[in-house]
RNA sequence: CGCGGGGUGGAGCAGUCCGGUAGCUCGUCGGGCUCAUAACCCGAAGGUCGGAGGUUCAAAUCCUCCCCCCGCAA
């Protein structure tokens, strides 16, 4: 055993640094994550998926709704880590956790930092079109996501990856970066290099409205979006009053004089007019129906040429 | 009990409010047309209308319960 580690994390992103750790040299003495939330249809309370990890492996977990208070510092205090490792906790650490263990905290952040700092860096990478991207292990400050880069390891990004695929493998890129920077720290060989803040691009947070289609835009970009915000809040616009989803589409080149929004085309692809190019969408989703290709959506009849799709006249 | 939509031949839908012979587009099969075709024309097969019970002369349609899928919300 050469650290005693604490973690901190919540979802699906942090389970397989998390696992890393259970099963590397060092030994987790302690989880943190996010209260269980009512969550999905029917709001039925679910654990985050670290807690389950954390309890099949008998590691203690704690919940708090609060962290800047005594209680939670004497928790640390007493769980006496080395080191104190974030991975997607969810929330911004006071300096006195910050400074807490001997060697801070160290975050997995799922961009090649100065790039995409903030809440959603896998999202927003494909979003705005990225041929790149990578993980980022930093040496955690007051700032969001400003620490110094500790080690960092980048991974193309697929034509057609969305931001679920993405998320999996810089999870699994993350797991396998942080597990390195420890033993590079164990012998003395992590370096710290501050970040180059004017070549800075911030990834905030996704809110459910940045899923809705501005026809007015390229349809690269509400392709890229297309991927990057898949599977949440993915991207939609309205057809007579009702959501639709667009599970995938393409952009294609093409000039078109019609009024963005309107459907120029139906069969094996519906294609929509753009700011600049169509939009093909080969799978879409109609509130309330089953995700149908746009063969047997265009069958369907609720749609056709000219027809035009965004938000209901108010 | 958070709100809401849906389950109808192989696929996607209409019909349900106002019970009365099961309809549309596509696919499949057979035939025709064509140099040819995923095109076009003619014809055919294929359905316990999610399940159970109830009301009725009569239920896809009305009532009750159950199962499954999905959108919102997180």
């Amino acid at each position: 055993m050469r650290f005693r580690i604490v973690f901190l994390g919540t979802p699906d992103f942090a389970v397989p640094s998390l696992r890393a750790l259970i099963d590397g040299p060092d030994e987790v003495v302690g989880v943190v994550c996010q209260a269980d939330r009512p969550a999905g249809r029917g709001q039925k309370v679910r654990m985050p998926p670290v807690k389950v990890v954390a309890a099949e492996h008998a590691v203690p977990v704690e919940q708090p709704t609060k962290i800047r208070n005594r209680a939670f510092e004497d928790l640390l205090r007493e769980w006496n880590p080395d080191i104190i490792v974030v991975a997607a906790y969810g929330r911004i650490l006071p300096t006195n956790i910050l400074e807490l263990p001997r060697h801070g905290c160290i975050n997995v952040h799922a961009s090649v930092l100065p790039k995409y700092r903030g809440a959603a860096p896998i999202q927003w990478a494909i979003a705005r079109g990225e041929r790149e991207t990578g993980v980022t292990i930093m040496q955690m400050n007051e700032a969001m996501d400003e620490g110094d880069v500790l080690l960092q390891r980048a991974t193309p990004i697929g034509p057609n990856e969305t931001a679920a695929q993405l998320s999996e493998r810089l999870a699994q890129l993350g797991a396998e970066s942080l597990i390195d920077a420890l033993g590079a720290l164990d012998r003395g060989e992590l370096v710290a290099t501050p970040q180059d803040d004017a070549a800075m691009t911030l990834a905030p947070m996704i809110a459910k409205a940045d899923g809705e289609i501005d026809w007015g835009m390229d349809a690269d970009e509400i392709a890229w979006r297309s991927r990057g915000f898949h599977p949440w809040p993915s991207v939609y616009t309205h057809l007579a009053g009702k959501l639709l989803k667009i599970h995938r589409a393409q952009a294609r080149t093409a000039s078109t004089d019609a009024t963005p929004g309107t459907v120029a085309n139906t069969g094996d692809t519906i294609e929509v007019a753009t700011g600049k190019g169509l939009l093909a969408i080969e799978e879409l989703q109609l509130e309330g129906r089953k995700r149908l290709s746009a063969a047997e959506f265009s069958r369907s009849g609720s749609l056709s040429v000219g027809t035009r799709l965004g938000r209901p006249a108010k």
